[in-house]
DNA sequence: ATTTAATTTAGCATTGATGCTAATTAGTGT
DNA sequence: ACACTAATTAGCATCAATGCTAAATTAAAT
């Protein structure tokens, strides 16, 4: 997972708000401008870095680019920071026993 | 809760980290600035954007500062992450329905 | 081939984040 | 009072992030 790159997509209310407002049905980069009110191109990039995170899809259809919201990494991601934060724990991470520092 | 601090917090790798250590059992600034190999001082500004996020507290015990792990908050911010990416819901968030964006 | 629409890339400025060394504060002990 | 230890704050430099406008791309329509 790329951990570095998720954690920073998060790192942003606009890009926290795109990807709620992805969960609940696709949309376009223009509408996602239009309603989140910042221009196109600060739009695009922040879907580069959602991107980046594997967090988005894109899909091209016709002159228009269609966002959704990979459920899957999501999860992944959520249940990393479950793992984190409070202890819950996904399939590929054990959590070794380990003594506190000195 | 403080998302836009919490989400900050957790956007840097050392801060992760810490977390994880503090997570096992307290520590002390001094003891954290060796073991990440960074100086004291920048050790001491990751603190302080994990404190202000709620998501550790210090107490000091002589010449030394104790941080500790604080699990409330974090299980508080790791529902507020589920709820975002994968459905899960706390208490204080219901899911309005929303019909898809035009 | 031109025009129109949707989006991205390029270029720039501003602000924020990171991490250092040096100096300061807080607490303990001599 | 002085020295010592632990940690923080101050000051500085560097790099990353944000967000704009203008220019370039991609696809469709005339």
């Amino acid at each position: 997972m790329r951990m570095n790159q998720s954690f920073k997509a998060l790192s942003h209310p606009t890009r926290r708000a795109v990807l709620a407002q992805l969960r609940k049905g696709d949309a376009t980069a223009g509408m996602l401008a239009a309603k989140f009110d910042v221009s196109a191109p600060t739009m695009s990039r922040h879907f580069q870095v959602l991107k980046d995170a594997g967090l988005i899809a894109a899909e091209r259809r016709g002159t228009e680019i269609v966002y959704s919201f990979n459920a899957s990494v999501a999860e992944e991601l959520a249940g990393a920071v479950a793992a984190l934060l409070a202890g819950a724990r996904t399939d590929e991470s054990p959590m070794p026993e380990q003594e506190s520092i000195r």
